[in-house]
DNA sequence: TCGTGACTTGACCAAATGGTAAAAAACCAG
DNA sequence: CTGGTTTTTTACCATTTGGTCAAGTCACGA
C-alpha cells in the first residue's frame, strides 16, 4: 500500500514540496521556457526539454504528468509575472507618467525576458488553446479595470483622448514586437544595445506625444 | 528511360506547369497556409495538410519534394504579396497621406489575410530559420530604401520628426497585432465588425497625430 | 483508338515522439 | 545502520511522422 504518488499539483491538499522537488521543477520549467518559446507547443519535444534540463525524460515525467502539464504549469507560473506591470498601473498623481512608466517597463521586459514574450506570443498565435480560460478569468477583468481607469484619466483631462482598449493593444503590440520579432528587427537594424536605446527613445517620444493632452 | 520527373521548380529550365499542376500546387499551398499559419512549421504535419487539401500524402509529395519545400514555396509566394504595400509607398504629393494609406492598408490586410500574417509571425517568432536569407536579400533593401524616403520627407518638413526605422516597426507591430493576437483581442473586446471599425479609427487617429508636423 | 507520359494511390518504412513499467539508487527518519 | 520513501534510470511500447516505392489509373496527342 501507500505507493509513491507523483508530486503533482492538483487542487487540494498540497504537500509542501521538498527541496529536491522545488529545484527540479524549477529546472524543468526553465528548460520548458527555453524550448516552448522557441518552438511552440506542438513543435517542442519532451526529449529536447529533458536535454535542456539535463534530466532524463522519465524523470521529468515524474514531476509533471505530461507535456501539456508542463506547458500549463509554465503559463500559469509566468502569467502573474507577465501581468504584474499592468496591475501596478494604478491611480497616481501623474497619470501620464504612470502610463509612460508602464510602457517603458513593458519595453524593458521585452529586452530582458524575450522568451517569456515569445512563449505567450506562440500560445496566442495558435489560438490560445491552453490559455483560453486564463484569458477570460485572469486577463479580462484586469484589462477592463485598467481601461476604466484610463477612461477616467481622460475624462479628467489628465491625458489625451484615446481609445483605452486600443491604447493597451498598441502598447502591447509595440513593446512586445521587439521581443517577438527580434529576428526581423535584428536583420533590419541590428540588435546592439545602442539599437535598444534608439527603440526606447522612439517608443517614449511616441507615446508621450500621443498621450499628452493638447489644448483645444 | 526518360522516367517521369516530378514537377519541381529548381532554378533552370522551367517547364510551363500544366493546368493540373497549377491547380494542385495551388490547392496544396492553400492548405499549407491554413495549417502552417495555425501550427507553425514544426507543429504542422503533412497528413494534416494533405487532408486539408483533400489529397493523399504521396500525391502531395509528388508536387513538392518535402515539408520544407512546401513551406519555402509558400513563404516565397506570399512574401511579394505581403510586401507590396510597402513597395507602393513612394514619393507622392502628400507624404503624410501616403503613409496613412500604407497604415490603413496594412490594417486591412490584417483583417482580410490573418493567416498570412500569422504564417510570417510564426516564422519570425521561431527565429526565421527558413527565411533568414529572404529577409536579408528581399526585405532589408526595401526597408532601407523606404526609411531613406521617410527621412527625406522629414527633412522637407512634410511629416513630423520620427525615427523612420522604428516608425515602420511600430506600424507593423500595431497593424499585425490585430491578426496575430486575434485570439486575445477577441476575448478582450470581441471581434465584431464594429470592433474592427473602432480599431481602424484608433489606429488612424494615432498615426495621424504622430506624423502631423507641429509648428515649433 | 491507343500508347505514352503525367498523375494517383495503397502499402510500406525508419525514425521520432509521448508516455509507461519496474527495478535500481539515493535519501532520510528512527 | 536500517527500512521505508523518494528519486532516477534502463528498457520498452504504441503511435505518429516525414518520406519512399512500385503498381496502378488517367489524360491526351497522334
Amino acid at each position: 500500500m501507500a505507493t509513491a504518488v507523483p508530486p503533482q499539483d492538483p487542487h487540494g491538499a498540497e504537500k509542501p514540496l521538498s527541496r529536491i522537488q522545488q529545484r527540479n521543477r524549477q529546472r524543468i520549467l526553465e528548460a520548458a521556457l527555453e524550448v516552448f518559446s522557441a518552438q511552440g507547443f506542438r513543435g517542442a519535444t519532451l526529449d529536447e526539454i529533458a536535454d535542456c534540463a539535463a534530466m532524463s525524460k522519465p524523470n521529468m515525467l515524474y514531476y509533471f504528468d505530461s507535456k501539456e502539464a508542463i506547458h500549463v504549469a509554465l503559463l500559469n507560473t509566468l502569467m502573474q509575472e507577465w501581468l504584474a506591470p499592468l496591475e501596478a498601473l494604478d491611480d497616481a498623481d501623474e497619470p501620464l507618467e504612470a502610463i509612460m512608466s508602464y510602457v517603458l517597463t513593458k519595453l524593458e521586459m521585452s529586452r530582458r525576458m524575450p522568451r517569456e514574450s515569445r512563449l505567450f506570443a506562440n500560445e496566442i498565435l495558435q489560438g490560445a488553446p491552453r490559455m483560453g480560460p486564463h484569458l477570460e478569468a485572469g486577463l479580462k477583468p484586469l484589462f477592463d479595470a485598467k481601461c476604466a481607469l484610463i477612461r477616467q484619466w481622460i475624462d479628467q483631462g489628465e491625458i489625451a483622448a484615446v481609445d483605452p482598449e486600443h491604447l493597451l493593444f498598441t502598447i502591447w503590440a509595440v513593446t512586445q514586437h521587439y521581443a517577438d520579432f527580434e529576428a526581423q528587427v535584428g536583420v533590419l537594424v541590428g540588435h546592439s544595445s545602442a539599437g535598444w536605446e534608439r527603440a526606447r527613445t522612439h517608443v517614449e517620444k511616441m507615446f508621450r506625444s500621443l498621450l499628452t493632452p493638447r489644448p483645444a
